[in-house]
DNA sequence: CGCGTATCTGAAAGCGTTTTCACGACCCGC
DNA sequence: GCGGGTCGTGAAAACGCTTTCAGATACGCG
């Protein structure tokens, strides 16, 4: 309990004034004589005065913590950008003279750790990443905390969230095919139940559509985003339709895989099969070939979750926003 | 500032009792009237009583939170591990009931942010990670905040620190190669400022001591971590010792590029060339051929570092912890 | 049987802020 | 010059917990 520190009552006292003064000046009250903040103030900078944190927490209610919470269940080794979500969210809170405390915890029961630590009083919002059911934060909401879901949530309606836009990436990856002269056009596709999968399949449709060129159910193979997964739709793939020309893979990992599978059989890419990923996952990581994709923002997801989530604890109410993907062309397609 | 909680007071009067009773029983103090504890942690459960943070922290002094400081000087794209490693740190931290403060941060200059924020008082302790100097941590430690750092610091002697081995690694890695039968063994180093690119060059030196092969100049090359230094650095030794039947890579970014040089040579791997890597970060990853490489536990090392801080908080002065390293053997080596 | 001691409990004093409320000083216009 | 306002300030209560201190009760022992 070495409390070495300066209290706000020792400024006072050394400038003169009274705690509820110096308080006013903290925090920026106008109404204060302006000679009495300038020597407010330089008796603060020269006791290196900090004011702490609990008992303003515990005199005004808030936290000045957000939490961000990710639900253990899901494989962070699989989702290496999660931590630079996180940095994208620390920093901009902090922007805001605010913290970010991180959770990990499943999610899917009610996890009395997190409940607790949820409860409002303990932490001022939260946001929360890709979560499986949009239960939990339903109940949150409605014990008051302000809450932002990174991710389009099930209900897209009930909550603020920050998204990229896996729909118009799709879209636009499948139109660059199209663009090239490819003509059958298949897709590796993620998950659908989850609402990335599910988005970037649509974007593929609809760029073909839009194209006038038909979408064939023999195109579509659903995967499971795994690389592994990659390889064998693309086998799949081709050994049903040997005339395809062009895939759009869902994330970079089955592209990966479904390369590997393209290689095996002396296919050439680009020229014979084009191919486009979605992720931006291996910049420069592929060695001899590119993988030419679709890249996210994902620091902005971060910076953007935090920034609604501040919105929401000074009680408005924030839109929900996609953030733009966009194409970067390597050497696959 | 809604205070819809319920507090200890009510807890006291609804069991009637006094608040300090509450308080001890919240607190385990063994000496309470084991009925009254009873009667007491009822009453608690029927409310859902959950202790107010913040006043706990004004009254006791500390706060059961660690800062987790990233030094955003680092680029964290460039390390996917670390999203992993937090994750460790936040799950130890709660499994003691403390959270983890997430802070991205330039750490090279007097960052007021940084330093109030870490000023005893805020947080119970710290972990850094890989920085790059020593001298912010040795001050925080000298105003008396218990500090653990993630890698190995310049100055091993001066603080607790827990690392993987790498040293143990790149030997153990360097002496498959040879029980291989390799006997040219060449190695792609990671910049030799960081400890973690000399420990895994060191490792790779005293492998071919022990075996009494003599460590040639020649066959040493040091790169960036990055997989295009991997590639130059590989077209390098083998222009330089086209007789190389074996390399060990101080990471697996560069290893994917110096794969990529061999490809293009027409190389065959690994009955020509044996290749290892480090890091295992393309678990499966990398379709067609599955990289043979020198995995860490990442999570541990988070998990780790908690325990340490926590030891720390508790007056105790951790011994620093090498984790073990070991050997994946897949299809390159 | 009385006294010291061990055991359990409650009153109350913090912990360091913010914020309400009241109060004096001052200025204004009539 | 006097009432009504503004302005700047300080006293003090409140936030919800822990912990010291002392009191009350029960107990053991000579």
């Amino acid at each position: 309990m070495s409390r070495s520190n300066v209290t706000l009552s020792d400024i006072a006292e050394r400038a003169g004034v009274s705690p509820a003064t110096v308080s006013r000046v903290l925090n920026g009250d106008s109404r204060v004589n302006p000679a009495r903040v300038a020597r407010i103030n330089k008796v603060i900078e020269e006791l290196g005065y900090a004011p702490n944190r609990a008992a303003r927490t515990l005199a005004t209610g808030r936290t000045g913590l957000v939490a961000a919470v990710i639900d253990s269940n899901l494989n962070v080794f699989s989702d290496p950008f999660w931590g630079v979500i996180t940095t994208g969210v620390s920093r901009a809170l902090q922007d805001s003279n605010m913290q970010a405390l991180l959770m990990v915890r499943p999610l899917n029961e009610v996890d009395p750790q997190v409940i607790t630590m949820l409860t409002p009083g303990h932490v001022d919002g939260a946001i929360f990443f890709q979560l499986h059911n949009d239960d939990v934060v339903r109940r949150l909401q409605a014990l008051g905390l302000p809450c932002v879901i990174v991710g389009r949530p099930d209900d897209a309606a009930a909550f603020p969230y920050v998204d990229s836009d896996n729909f118009g990436g799709a879209e636009i990856a499948t139109t660059h095919l199209i663009q090239r002269g490819c003509r059958t056009i298949a897709t590796i596709a993620g998950n659908v139940s989850l609402s990335a999968g599910r988005l970037r399949l649509d974007g593929y449709r609809s760029a073909l559509s839009r194209a006038g060129i038909p979408v064939e159910d023999s195109l579509v193979h659903v995967g499971d985003w795994t690389d592994e997964s990659g390889e064998t739709a693309m086998a799949e793939l081709l050994s049903r339709r040997p005339d395809i020309d062009g895939v759009f893979i869902a994330n970079d990992s089955m592209a990966i895989g479904a390369l590997a599978a393209l290689d095996e059989r002396g296919i050439d890419i680009p020229n014979q099969v084009a191919v486009i990923g979605f992720d931006n996952m291996f910049a420069g990581r592929l060695g001899r070939r590119q993988l030419t994709t679709v890249q996210q923002d994902v620091e902005a997801l971060g910076a953007t979750a935090a920034s609604m989530v501040i919105e929401a604890i000074q009680g408005a109410t924030p839109a929900s926003v996609v953030l733009p993907t966009h194409l970067v062309v390597r050497e696959t397609a």
